[in-house]
DNA sequence: ATAATACTCGAACGTCTGTTCTGTGTCAAG
DNA sequence: CTTGACACAGAACAGACGTTCGAGTATTAT
């Protein structure tokens, strides 16, 4: 009654409730509904008329459906999301203190609270089979990596750098840890500021110098500072 | 024949296979295979040796099943992931130019070249369900926000902010876009750099200051640099 | 007003799908 | 050798599932 929608009038307020509910339902279970399912939660009665309106939302391009096999139907979205993955949070990164490192049992199962999710697409395509990890900066005394207090680093764990790559780095002889990128240089080693305005770390050859991971990754979530 | 292989030796080779074929397949499809579908990829001419099978990977919880339904069987993983949302990317942000506003237009479709996606975990819960827009930064200027040439910054439009949030302002009486801590005090406005070594921006009631977003997160992907 | 079009319903049907059952083959232990 | 456990096969079946059809209702255009 109530519900029809003339088709000039474009995609109508029931077609909106079904991909809502094929959405929804298909995050739920990772398989789609079947059409006696949307019925049940669209209020159709009948499965033609559902199929009447999966017709419809396929000729517009809504979702995709497979005649020959059951529950063959998706969404084609406007562009489908990516895939995700975790990281595991390892602990705190803080000037003072060794850099926590990844044993190999760190890359197995871990929850939702020592981990954090990120968008696949998000990484550059190199690290995205990679095993990474993840740390939360504690204190201000990374600010010369232009990092913040609370911000979370993700780290591909590596002891050799490329020059140009920012490094987690330990110096243990100055009991030390700094984010910085990381030159080779003929004597020695130069550990980089990502503020312009300040002034690099030259480190001899003979200086402990400990590279425990690449950073590819800041995230910051921008809270209110009071 | 040779195919058998004793349970004693835990998870088999074909546990494996069949595992291996459910995951390649789900994330074609969106949806699991049918028993059949497993039987002519995994060379089981049997339904009932598949169903075996998957109540083996039931048992040992590398599967859920839901029998009462075509198709009910999901792979189980450590964790189940979360939601993800794409929110647009307007532009860029830079010193001197005013900053890209979302029309109400720019919170429906669009594409991933113009978008960026967010695990939903990361955002704070009372942004989740907010319409959100990206600007990527541009220039060296937003320093004193310790904000980097090329981050993301993802921003809630508003017009009004609260003490403490960082916000997106532009300035046009001097021609300057920035990104500050807010502050209204007695006869004007405190605009703090995230930054401490640096000064604020003191502006009077009288000055025009436009603000078009809150700061809610910034995202840097952290490359080699040369 | 009528005619055309779009939407809705329910029954019936064919196909997909998973389960159950029975039987066979292999292996290890007694 | 026998027995029991495990792996495998195929047939049969019940139920889930999508499609088709005819009829009825609602809306729009003329």
């Amino acid at each position: 009654m109530m519900m029809m929608v003339r088709k000039s009038k474009g995609l109508g307020e029931r077609h909106q409730r079904i991909l809502d509910f094929i959405a929804s339902y298909q995050r739920e279970h990772k398989h789609p509904p079947s059409i006696r399912e949307i019925g049940e939660h669209c209020n159709i009665s009948s499965t033609s008329v559902v199929n009447y309106y999966l017709d419809q939302l396929e000729k517009t391009g809504h979702i995709e459906r497979d005649r020959k096999i059951s529950r063959g139907m998706r969404l084609t979205g406007n562009t489908p999301l990516g895939d995700m993955f975790r990281v595991p949070i390892l602990g705190v990164i803080q000037a003072g203190e060794p850099i926590p490192v990844p044993a190999n049992a760190d890359f197995g199962s871990f929850t939702p609270e020592d981990s954090v999710e990120i968008a696949s697409s998000l990484m550059p395509g190199k690290e995205k089979g990679k095993e990474l990890f993840a740390l939360q900066v504690q204190g201000d005394s990374m600010i010369d990596a232009m990092i913040n207090d609370g911000d979370i680093i993700i780290l591909k764990p590596t002891e050799d750098a490329r020059n140009g790559e920012m490094v987690a780095v330990w110096l243990s002889d100055r009991n030390e840890t700094t984010l910085k990128y990381y030159y080779k240089e003929k004597d020695g080693y130069r550990l980089q500021p990502a503020n312009p305005t300040m002034k690099p770390i030259m480190l001899k050859k003979t200086e402990a110098l400990e590279i425990k991971g690449k950073v590819v990754m800041v995230i910051r979530k921008v809270e209110r500072y009071n």
